[in-house]
DNA sequence: TGTACATCAGTGAACGCGCGTTCACTGATGTAC
DNA sequence: TGTACATCAGTGAACGCGCGTTCACTGATGTAC
Protein backbone atom coordinates (compact mmCIF):
# COMPACT_ATOMS: atom_id res chain seq x y z
CA UNK A 1 0.00 0.00 0.00
CA UNK A 2 0.91 3.59 -1.42
CA UNK A 3 1.54 6.72 0.60
CA UNK A 4 -1.94 9.13 -0.52
CA UNK A 5 -1.32 11.29 -3.61
CA UNK A 6 -0.18 14.52 -2.62
CA UNK A 7 -3.28 16.09 -4.47
CA UNK A 8 -5.44 14.35 -1.68
CA UNK A 9 -3.85 15.45 1.11
CA UNK A 10 -3.94 18.45 -0.63
CA UNK A 11 -7.57 18.58 -0.72
CA UNK A 12 -8.44 17.27 2.58
CA UNK A 13 -6.02 19.79 4.17
CA UNK A 14 -7.75 22.62 2.24
CA UNK A 15 -11.15 21.76 3.02
CA UNK A 16 -10.05 21.63 7.08
CA UNK A 17 -8.76 24.87 6.35
CA UNK A 18 -11.79 26.38 4.93
CA UNK A 19 -14.48 24.64 6.90
CA UNK A 20 -12.30 25.79 10.28
CA UNK A 21 -12.85 29.04 8.91
CA UNK A 22 -16.54 29.39 9.12
CA UNK A 23 -18.42 26.84 6.32
CA UNK A 24 -20.44 23.61 6.68
CA UNK A 25 -18.09 20.51 5.15
CA UNK A 26 -20.91 19.83 2.59
CA UNK A 27 -21.68 23.09 1.95
CA UNK A 28 -17.65 23.71 0.23
CA UNK A 29 -17.72 23.85 -3.29
CA UNK A 30 -15.98 21.09 -5.15
CA UNK A 31 -13.90 24.46 -7.71
CA UNK A 32 -13.35 26.56 -4.45
CA UNK A 33 -11.46 23.65 -2.75
CA UNK A 34 -9.82 23.05 -5.98
CA UNK A 35 -8.49 26.79 -5.88
CA UNK A 36 -7.57 26.44 -2.09
CA UNK A 37 -5.94 22.95 -2.85
CA UNK A 38 -4.33 24.90 -6.20
CA UNK A 39 -5.62 22.04 -8.18
CA UNK A 40 -7.20 21.27 -11.20
CA UNK A 41 -11.10 20.84 -10.07
CA UNK A 42 -10.79 17.72 -11.80
CA UNK A 43 -8.73 16.50 -9.48
CA UNK A 44 -11.58 15.79 -7.01
CA UNK A 45 -12.87 13.14 -8.55
CA UNK A 46 -9.91 11.36 -8.89
CA UNK A 47 -9.96 10.62 -5.27
CA UNK A 48 -13.41 11.48 -3.61
CA UNK A 49 -17.08 10.51 -4.95
CA UNK A 50 -18.70 13.71 -3.63
CA UNK A 51 -18.15 16.19 -0.76
CA UNK A 52 -20.03 13.93 1.62
CA UNK A 53 -17.15 11.00 0.54
CA UNK A 54 -14.32 13.52 1.35
CA UNK A 55 -15.99 14.70 4.89
CA UNK A 56 -16.13 10.87 5.99
CA UNK A 57 -12.47 10.40 5.47
CA UNK A 58 -11.51 14.11 6.82
CA UNK A 59 -13.82 12.87 10.04
CA UNK A 60 -12.25 9.23 9.86
CA UNK A 61 -8.36 10.82 9.72
CA UNK A 62 -8.97 13.19 13.00
CA UNK A 63 -10.68 10.64 14.59
CA UNK A 64 -7.77 8.02 15.32
CA UNK A 65 -5.24 10.86 15.87
CA UNK A 66 -7.28 12.56 18.35
CA UNK A 67 -8.15 9.54 20.60
CA UNK A 68 -4.90 8.42 20.91
CA UNK A 69 -3.77 12.28 22.39
CA UNK A 70 -7.24 12.00 24.37
CA UNK A 71 -6.04 9.01 26.68
CA UNK A 72 -2.47 9.74 26.30
CA UNK A 73 -3.22 13.43 27.92
CA UNK A 74 -5.58 11.59 30.74
CA UNK A 75 -2.59 9.77 31.98
CA UNK A 76 -0.61 12.89 31.82
CA UNK A 77 -2.30 14.32 33.89
CA UNK A 78 -3.16 11.63 36.43
CA UNK A 79 0.66 11.19 36.28
CA UNK A 80 1.40 14.63 37.12
CA UNK A 81 -0.90 14.34 40.53
CA UNK A 82 0.35 11.11 41.61
CA UNK A 83 3.34 12.32 41.63
CA UNK A 84 2.76 15.16 44.14
CA UNK A 85 2.21 17.97 41.63
CA UNK A 86 -1.19 18.57 43.30
CA UNK A 87 -1.81 21.92 44.39
CA UNK A 88 -2.21 22.82 48.05
CA UNK A 89 -5.86 23.05 49.18
CA UNK A 90 -7.37 20.98 46.10
CA UNK A 91 -8.58 17.30 46.25
CA UNK A 92 -7.13 14.47 43.99
CA UNK A 93 -10.36 14.33 41.85
CA UNK A 94 -9.96 18.36 41.60
CA UNK A 95 -6.46 18.39 40.52
CA UNK A 96 -6.85 15.34 37.90
CA UNK A 97 -9.70 17.06 36.62
CA UNK A 98 -7.62 20.24 36.49
CA UNK A 99 -4.60 18.90 34.81
CA UNK A 100 -6.66 17.25 32.08
CA UNK A 101 -8.58 20.04 31.16
CA UNK A 102 -5.79 21.98 31.16
CA UNK A 103 -3.91 19.70 28.82
CA UNK A 104 -7.59 19.85 26.56
CA UNK A 105 -7.98 22.79 26.30
CA UNK A 106 -4.45 23.37 24.86
CA UNK A 107 -4.98 19.94 22.07
CA UNK A 108 -8.16 21.83 21.32
CA UNK A 109 -6.26 25.70 20.83
CA UNK A 110 -3.57 23.81 18.99
CA UNK A 111 -6.70 21.61 16.68
CA UNK A 112 -8.93 24.72 16.55
CA UNK A 113 -10.30 23.73 12.93
CA UNK A 114 -10.81 20.11 13.59
CA UNK A 115 -12.86 21.12 16.84
CA UNK A 116 -15.20 23.62 15.11
CA UNK A 117 -15.48 20.90 12.80
CA UNK A 118 -16.58 18.05 14.70
CA UNK A 119 -18.96 20.52 16.49
CA UNK A 120 -20.60 22.04 13.29
CA UNK A 121 -21.14 18.20 11.63
CA UNK A 122 -22.48 16.86 14.92
CA UNK A 123 -25.71 18.43 14.35
CA UNK A 124 -24.92 19.45 10.53
CA UNK A 125 -26.65 18.81 7.50
CA UNK A 126 -25.45 15.59 6.44
CA UNK A 127 -27.04 12.45 8.15
CA UNK A 128 -23.73 10.23 7.30
CA UNK A 129 -21.25 12.95 8.24
CA UNK A 130 -23.54 13.22 11.84
CA UNK A 131 -24.18 9.35 12.28
CA UNK A 132 -19.97 9.69 12.25
CA UNK A 133 -19.65 12.18 14.55
CA UNK A 134 -21.72 10.37 17.04
CA UNK A 135 -20.11 6.82 16.61
CA UNK A 136 -17.24 9.07 17.63
CA UNK A 137 -18.38 10.68 20.61
CA UNK A 138 -19.17 7.52 21.83
CA UNK A 139 -15.79 5.84 21.24
CA UNK A 140 -14.55 8.62 23.14
CA UNK A 141 -16.79 8.26 25.84
CA UNK A 142 -16.30 5.06 26.34
CA UNK A 143 -12.40 5.70 26.61
CA UNK A 144 -13.16 8.02 29.14
CA UNK A 145 -15.11 5.57 31.64
CA UNK A 146 -12.36 2.60 30.94
CA UNK A 147 -9.93 5.55 31.65
CA UNK A 148 -11.81 6.22 35.25
CA UNK A 149 -11.99 2.56 36.29
CA UNK A 150 -8.45 1.70 35.55
CA UNK A 151 -6.93 4.95 37.08
CA UNK A 152 -9.32 4.93 40.04
CA UNK A 153 -11.44 8.22 39.80
CA UNK A 154 -14.80 7.57 40.89
CA UNK A 155 -15.34 5.26 44.16
CA UNK A 156 -16.39 1.79 43.33
CA UNK A 157 -19.61 2.29 44.83
CA UNK A 158 -20.73 4.19 41.35
CA UNK A 159 -21.46 1.35 38.73
CA UNK A 160 -19.94 0.99 35.61
CA UNK A 161 -22.87 1.65 33.38
CA UNK A 162 -23.61 5.11 35.58
CA UNK A 163 -19.07 6.27 35.30
CA UNK A 164 -20.04 5.33 31.35
CA UNK A 165 -23.17 7.98 31.43
CA UNK A 166 -21.18 10.59 32.95
CA UNK A 167 -18.55 10.38 30.62
CA UNK A 168 -20.81 10.99 27.87
CA UNK A 169 -22.02 13.68 29.37
CA UNK A 170 -19.06 15.04 30.63
CA UNK A 171 -16.96 14.18 26.96
CA UNK A 172 -19.88 16.75 25.14
CA UNK A 173 -20.13 19.27 27.76
CA UNK A 174 -16.65 19.48 27.28
CA UNK A 175 -16.72 19.52 23.71
CA UNK A 176 -18.98 22.49 23.96
CA UNK A 177 -17.04 24.24 26.56
CA UNK A 178 -13.22 24.27 24.13
CA UNK A 179 -15.86 26.15 21.89
CA UNK A 180 -16.44 28.78 23.65
CA UNK A 181 -12.76 28.86 24.65
CA UNK A 182 -11.78 28.93 21.21
CA UNK A 183 -14.28 31.73 20.64
CA UNK A 184 -13.81 34.19 23.52
CA UNK A 185 -10.01 34.58 23.80
CA UNK A 186 -10.44 36.92 26.30
CA UNK A 187 -11.77 34.72 28.63
CA UNK A 188 -9.81 31.61 28.51
CA UNK A 189 -9.18 31.52 32.22
CA UNK A 190 -12.10 32.46 33.40
CA UNK A 191 -13.67 29.39 31.16
CA UNK A 192 -11.68 26.97 31.82
CA UNK A 193 -12.43 27.30 35.42
CA UNK A 194 -15.97 27.24 34.86
CA UNK A 195 -15.08 23.96 32.88
CA UNK A 196 -13.51 22.67 35.87
CA UNK A 197 -16.78 23.51 38.08
CA UNK A 198 -19.25 21.98 35.80
CA UNK A 199 -17.09 18.56 35.49
CA UNK A 200 -16.96 18.32 39.53
CA UNK A 201 -20.69 19.01 39.39
CA UNK A 202 -21.48 16.21 37.45
CA UNK A 203 -19.12 13.81 39.24
CA UNK A 204 -19.56 15.11 42.96
CA UNK A 205 -23.24 15.32 41.73
CA UNK A 206 -23.56 11.53 40.63
CA UNK A 207 -21.27 10.37 43.67
CA UNK A 208 -23.92 12.30 46.13
CA UNK A 209 -27.13 11.04 44.40
CA UNK A 210 -25.76 7.66 44.35
CA UNK A 211 -24.92 7.48 48.25
CA UNK A 212 -28.16 9.14 48.40
CA UNK A 213 -29.92 5.88 46.40
CA UNK A 214 -31.41 8.81 44.11
CA UNK A 215 -29.75 6.83 41.13
CA UNK A 216 -30.60 4.52 38.08
CA UNK A 217 -28.08 1.53 38.24
CA UNK B 1 -48.56 50.25 12.18
CA UNK B 2 -49.68 47.16 10.02
CA UNK B 3 -49.60 43.87 10.21
CA UNK B 4 -46.58 41.55 8.35
CA UNK B 5 -47.37 41.39 4.11
CA UNK B 6 -48.38 37.72 3.68
CA UNK B 7 -45.60 37.67 1.03
CA UNK B 8 -42.75 37.92 4.25
CA UNK B 9 -45.05 35.50 6.53
CA UNK B 10 -44.37 33.16 3.71
CA UNK B 11 -40.91 33.62 3.10
CA UNK B 12 -40.30 33.50 6.92
CA UNK B 13 -42.46 30.31 7.14
CA UNK B 14 -40.61 29.02 4.37
CA UNK B 15 -37.09 29.37 5.56
CA UNK B 16 -38.42 27.50 8.88
CA UNK B 17 -39.64 24.66 6.99
CA UNK B 18 -36.43 23.99 4.89
CA UNK B 19 -33.44 24.95 7.81
CA UNK B 20 -35.99 23.23 10.09
CA UNK B 21 -35.45 19.90 7.51
CA UNK B 22 -31.63 20.16 7.33
CA UNK B 23 -29.81 22.96 6.07
CA UNK B 24 -27.70 26.26 7.49
CA UNK B 25 -30.34 29.32 7.17
CA UNK B 26 -27.33 31.40 6.07
CA UNK B 27 -27.02 28.57 3.11
CA UNK B 28 -30.58 28.44 1.73
CA UNK B 29 -30.85 29.49 -2.12
CA UNK B 30 -33.02 32.63 -2.62
CA UNK B 31 -34.57 31.09 -5.49
CA UNK B 32 -34.73 27.86 -3.89
CA UNK B 33 -36.65 29.86 -0.68
CA UNK B 34 -38.92 31.75 -3.32
CA UNK B 35 -39.84 28.36 -4.37
CA UNK B 36 -40.73 27.05 -1.10
CA UNK B 37 -42.91 30.01 -0.41
CA UNK B 38 -44.57 29.78 -3.97
CA UNK B 39 -43.76 33.56 -4.77
CA UNK B 40 -41.43 35.44 -7.13
CA UNK B 41 -37.76 34.94 -6.14
CA UNK B 42 -37.91 38.78 -6.41
CA UNK B 43 -40.44 39.42 -3.95
CA UNK B 44 -37.77 38.38 -1.54
CA UNK B 45 -35.94 41.66 -1.81
CA UNK B 46 -39.03 43.45 -0.58
CA UNK B 47 -38.30 42.32 2.52
CA UNK B 48 -35.28 41.43 3.47
CA UNK B 49 -31.51 42.60 2.59
CA UNK B 50 -30.29 39.26 2.55
CA UNK B 51 -30.07 36.10 4.18
CA UNK B 52 -28.51 36.61 7.32
CA UNK B 53 -31.14 39.44 7.60
CA UNK B 54 -34.03 37.09 7.28
CA UNK B 55 -32.24 34.68 9.60
CA UNK B 56 -31.66 37.30 12.37
CA UNK B 57 -35.65 38.34 11.97
CA UNK B 58 -36.58 34.61 12.52
CA UNK B 59 -34.53 34.32 15.53
CA UNK B 60 -35.85 37.30 17.11
CA UNK B 61 -39.15 36.49 16.35
CA UNK B 62 -38.88 32.93 17.74
CA UNK B 63 -37.07 33.73 20.84
CA UNK B 64 -39.95 36.17 22.57
CA UNK B 65 -42.21 33.10 21.89
CA UNK B 66 -40.24 31.10 23.20
CA UNK B 67 -39.32 32.91 25.95
CA UNK B 68 -42.52 33.18 27.18
CA UNK B 69 -43.41 29.39 27.10
CA UNK B 70 -40.33 28.30 28.81
CA UNK B 71 -41.13 30.64 32.06
CA UNK B 72 -44.60 30.04 31.92
CA UNK B 73 -43.62 26.18 31.61
CA UNK B 74 -41.32 26.33 35.02
CA UNK B 75 -44.45 27.98 36.88
CA UNK B 76 -46.77 25.15 35.98
CA UNK B 77 -44.39 22.57 36.90
CA UNK B 78 -43.37 24.00 39.94
CA UNK B 79 -47.62 24.40 40.39
CA UNK B 80 -48.17 20.63 39.84
CA UNK B 81 -45.49 19.44 42.65
CA UNK B 82 -46.59 22.17 44.82
CA UNK B 83 -50.29 20.90 44.52
CA UNK B 84 -48.67 17.27 45.49
CA UNK B 85 -49.16 15.49 42.31
CA UNK B 86 -45.60 14.84 43.43
CA UNK B 87 -44.78 10.92 43.25
CA UNK B 88 -44.00 8.56 46.05
CA UNK B 89 -40.15 8.63 46.70
CA UNK B 90 -39.55 11.65 44.81
CA UNK B 91 -37.78 14.27 45.95
CA UNK B 92 -39.43 17.85 45.58
CA UNK B 93 -36.43 19.29 43.71
CA UNK B 94 -36.59 16.36 41.32
CA UNK B 95 -39.86 16.68 40.97
CA UNK B 96 -39.85 19.65 39.41
CA UNK B 97 -36.96 18.69 38.17
CA UNK B 98 -39.13 16.08 36.43
CA UNK B 99 -42.18 17.76 35.16
CA UNK B 100 -40.08 20.85 33.65
CA UNK B 101 -38.13 18.30 31.46
CA UNK B 102 -40.98 16.77 30.54
CA UNK B 103 -43.17 20.12 29.39
CA UNK B 104 -39.77 21.48 27.51
CA UNK B 105 -39.73 17.86 25.33
CA UNK B 106 -42.99 18.44 24.75
CA UNK B 107 -42.60 21.88 23.88
CA UNK B 108 -39.23 20.85 21.67
CA UNK B 109 -40.98 17.80 20.31
CA UNK B 110 -44.30 20.67 18.90
CA UNK B 111 -41.14 23.10 17.70
CA UNK B 112 -38.53 21.32 16.55
CA UNK B 113 -37.90 22.97 12.96
CA UNK B 114 -37.03 26.22 15.69
CA UNK B 115 -34.76 23.85 18.00
CA UNK B 116 -33.38 22.18 14.80
CA UNK B 117 -32.56 25.87 13.76
CA UNK B 118 -31.20 27.12 16.64
CA UNK B 119 -28.30 24.64 17.58
CA UNK B 120 -27.10 24.79 14.08
CA UNK B 121 -26.81 28.33 14.16
CA UNK B 122 -25.27 28.30 17.91
CA UNK B 123 -22.07 27.01 16.26
CA UNK B 124 -23.20 27.90 12.34
CA UNK B 125 -20.90 29.72 9.88
CA UNK B 126 -22.78 33.23 10.26
CA UNK B 127 -21.12 35.79 13.52
CA UNK B 128 -23.94 37.71 13.36
CA UNK B 129 -26.41 34.55 14.39
CA UNK B 130 -24.50 33.03 16.35
CA UNK B 131 -23.81 36.26 18.48
CA UNK B 132 -27.37 36.61 18.43
CA UNK B 133 -28.32 32.91 19.36
CA UNK B 134 -25.72 33.45 22.51
CA UNK B 135 -27.61 36.23 23.49
CA UNK B 136 -30.53 34.50 23.32
CA UNK B 137 -29.44 31.33 25.41
CA UNK B 138 -27.95 34.56 28.15
CA UNK B 139 -31.32 35.68 28.08
CA UNK B 140 -33.19 32.21 28.75
CA UNK B 141 -30.38 31.86 31.56
CA UNK B 142 -31.20 34.82 33.09
CA UNK B 143 -34.23 33.88 33.42
CA UNK B 144 -34.07 30.31 34.68
CA UNK B 145 -31.77 31.63 37.60
CA UNK B 146 -34.12 34.42 38.42
CA UNK B 147 -37.41 31.40 38.49
CA UNK B 148 -35.22 28.85 40.51
CA UNK B 149 -34.95 32.12 42.85
CA UNK B 150 -38.13 32.71 42.74
CA UNK B 151 -39.42 29.47 43.13
CA UNK B 152 -36.91 28.83 45.92
CA UNK B 153 -35.58 25.76 44.14
CA UNK B 154 -31.80 26.09 45.30
CA UNK B 155 -30.83 26.20 49.14
CA UNK B 156 -30.20 30.10 49.60
CA UNK B 157 -26.27 28.86 50.72
CA UNK B 158 -25.87 28.46 47.14
CA UNK B 159 -24.73 32.16 45.65
CA UNK B 160 -27.14 34.26 42.94
CA UNK B 161 -24.03 34.28 40.93
CA UNK B 162 -23.40 30.40 41.12
CA UNK B 163 -26.88 29.94 40.41
CA UNK B 164 -26.86 31.73 37.20
CA UNK B 165 -23.75 29.86 36.20
CA UNK B 166 -25.48 26.69 36.66
CA UNK B 167 -28.30 27.87 34.92
CA UNK B 168 -26.43 28.62 32.14
CA UNK B 169 -25.00 24.86 32.00
CA UNK B 170 -28.08 23.46 32.64
CA UNK B 171 -30.18 25.48 29.89
CA UNK B 172 -27.15 24.45 27.50
CA UNK B 173 -27.42 21.10 28.36
CA UNK B 174 -30.88 20.52 27.74
CA UNK B 175 -30.52 22.44 24.99
CA UNK B 176 -28.33 19.49 23.34
CA UNK B 177 -30.24 16.74 25.18
CA UNK B 178 -33.29 17.56 23.09
CA UNK B 179 -31.54 17.03 19.79
CA UNK B 180 -31.18 13.85 20.80
CA UNK B 181 -34.94 13.41 21.70
CA UNK B 182 -35.80 14.64 18.44
CA UNK B 183 -33.10 12.45 16.45
CA UNK B 184 -34.46 9.15 18.33
CA UNK B 185 -37.66 8.27 18.78
CA UNK B 186 -36.95 5.12 20.17
CA UNK B 187 -35.30 6.48 23.05
CA UNK B 188 -37.11 9.12 23.67
CA UNK B 189 -38.35 7.86 27.18
CA UNK B 190 -34.54 7.04 28.27
CA UNK B 191 -32.94 10.11 27.35
CA UNK B 192 -35.51 12.33 29.46
CA UNK B 193 -34.24 10.27 32.18
CA UNK B 194 -30.81 10.85 31.00
CA UNK B 195 -31.70 14.73 31.04
CA UNK B 196 -33.38 14.59 34.50
CA UNK B 197 -30.06 12.39 35.94
CA UNK B 198 -27.46 15.26 34.50
CA UNK B 199 -29.55 17.93 35.76
CA UNK B 200 -29.94 16.45 39.29
CA UNK B 201 -26.48 16.01 39.29
CA UNK B 202 -25.34 19.38 38.50
CA UNK B 203 -27.82 21.35 41.07
CA UNK B 204 -26.62 18.51 43.71
CA UNK B 205 -23.13 18.46 42.82
CA UNK B 206 -23.37 21.94 43.39
CA UNK B 207 -24.84 22.15 46.61
CA UNK B 208 -22.37 19.47 48.00
CA UNK B 209 -19.48 21.16 46.37
CA UNK B 210 -20.65 24.50 48.16
CA UNK B 211 -20.73 23.07 51.21
CA UNK B 212 -17.39 21.54 51.22
CA UNK B 213 -16.02 24.99 50.30
CA UNK B 214 -15.12 23.51 46.88
CA UNK B 215 -16.81 26.22 44.62
CA UNK B 216 -15.97 29.76 44.00
CA UNK B 217 -18.46 32.93 45.23
C1' DT C 1 -67.43 62.99 -1.62
C1' DG C 2 -64.43 62.68 -5.47
C1' DT C 3 -60.01 63.08 -7.70
C1' DA C 4 -54.99 62.91 -8.08
C1' DC C 5 -50.98 61.11 -6.42
C1' DA C 6 -47.70 58.34 -3.57
C1' DT C 7 -46.56 54.09 -1.53
C1' DC C 8 -45.70 49.50 -1.60
C1' DA C 9 -46.17 44.17 -2.30
C1' DG C 10 -45.59 41.37 -5.86
C1' DT C 11 -44.43 40.15 -11.07
C1' DG C 12 -41.74 38.68 -15.23
C1' DA C 13 -37.93 38.91 -18.28
C1' DA C 14 -33.19 39.26 -18.70
C1' DC C 15 -28.09 39.50 -17.35
C1' DG C 16 -23.65 37.44 -16.39
C1' DC C 17 -21.38 34.11 -13.49
C1' DG C 18 -19.68 30.21 -11.08
C1' DC C 19 -21.04 25.75 -10.40
C1' DG C 20 -20.75 20.37 -10.92
C1' DT C 21 -19.75 17.16 -14.30
C1' DT C 22 -18.02 14.98 -18.65
C1' DC C 23 -14.57 13.95 -22.08
C1' DA C 24 -10.30 13.23 -24.17
C1' DC C 25 -5.75 13.92 -23.11
C1' DT C 26 -0.62 13.79 -20.79
C1' DG C 27 3.09 11.90 -18.46
C1' DA C 28 5.02 9.34 -14.77
C1' DT C 29 5.34 4.91 -12.33
C1' DG C 30 4.84 0.02 -12.01
C1' DT C 31 4.77 -4.62 -14.07
C1' DA C 32 5.09 -8.77 -17.37
C1' DC C 33 7.96 -11.28 -20.11
C1' DT D 1 18.40 -5.94 -19.26
C1' DG D 2 15.16 -4.02 -22.40
C1' DT D 3 10.62 -3.46 -24.32
C1' DA D 4 5.59 -3.20 -24.33
C1' DC D 5 1.69 -2.31 -21.84
C1' DA D 6 -1.40 -1.04 -17.87
C1' DT D 7 -2.38 1.93 -14.17
C1' DC D 8 -3.19 6.13 -12.26
C1' DA D 9 -2.70 11.26 -10.67
C1' DG D 10 -3.44 15.30 -12.69
C1' DT D 11 -4.84 18.58 -16.84
C1' DG D 12 -7.70 21.64 -19.86
C1' DA D 13 -11.66 22.67 -22.53
C1' DA D 14 -16.42 22.49 -22.83
C1' DC D 15 -21.46 21.65 -21.46
C1' DG D 16 -25.81 23.05 -19.50
C1' DC D 17 -27.89 24.86 -15.36
C1' DG D 18 -29.44 27.37 -11.46
C1' DC D 19 -28.00 31.13 -9.03
C1' DG D 20 -28.25 36.23 -7.23
C1' DT D 21 -29.40 40.55 -8.89
C1' DT D 22 -31.31 44.34 -11.82
C1' DC D 23 -34.92 46.70 -14.33
C1' DA D 24 -39.27 48.16 -15.71
C1' DC D 25 -43.78 47.04 -14.82
C1' DT D 26 -48.76 46.13 -12.41
C1' DG D 27 -52.33 46.78 -9.34
C1' DA D 28 -54.03 47.53 -4.82
C1' DT D 29 -54.20 50.50 -0.72
C1' DG D 30 -53.64 54.79 1.66
C1' DT D 31 -53.62 59.86 1.78
C1' DA D 32 -54.09 65.02 0.60
C1' DC D 33 -57.04 68.40 -0.67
Amino acid sequence: MNAEPPGKRALLDAAERLAGCSRCLTSLGLRELAREAGLNPNTFYRHFRDMEDLGLQLLRQSKDELRAALRALRRQAAGAVEQGAGEAGVSKGRAVCRQTLRLYFDYVYANRARVLIAVRELHGPSPALRLELQRQMDEFADDMAQDIHELGLMPPLVSASQVRRIAGMVNRNMLFQSLDYLGEPARRSEILALAEDQVMMLFTGAVTLQLRGDLRS
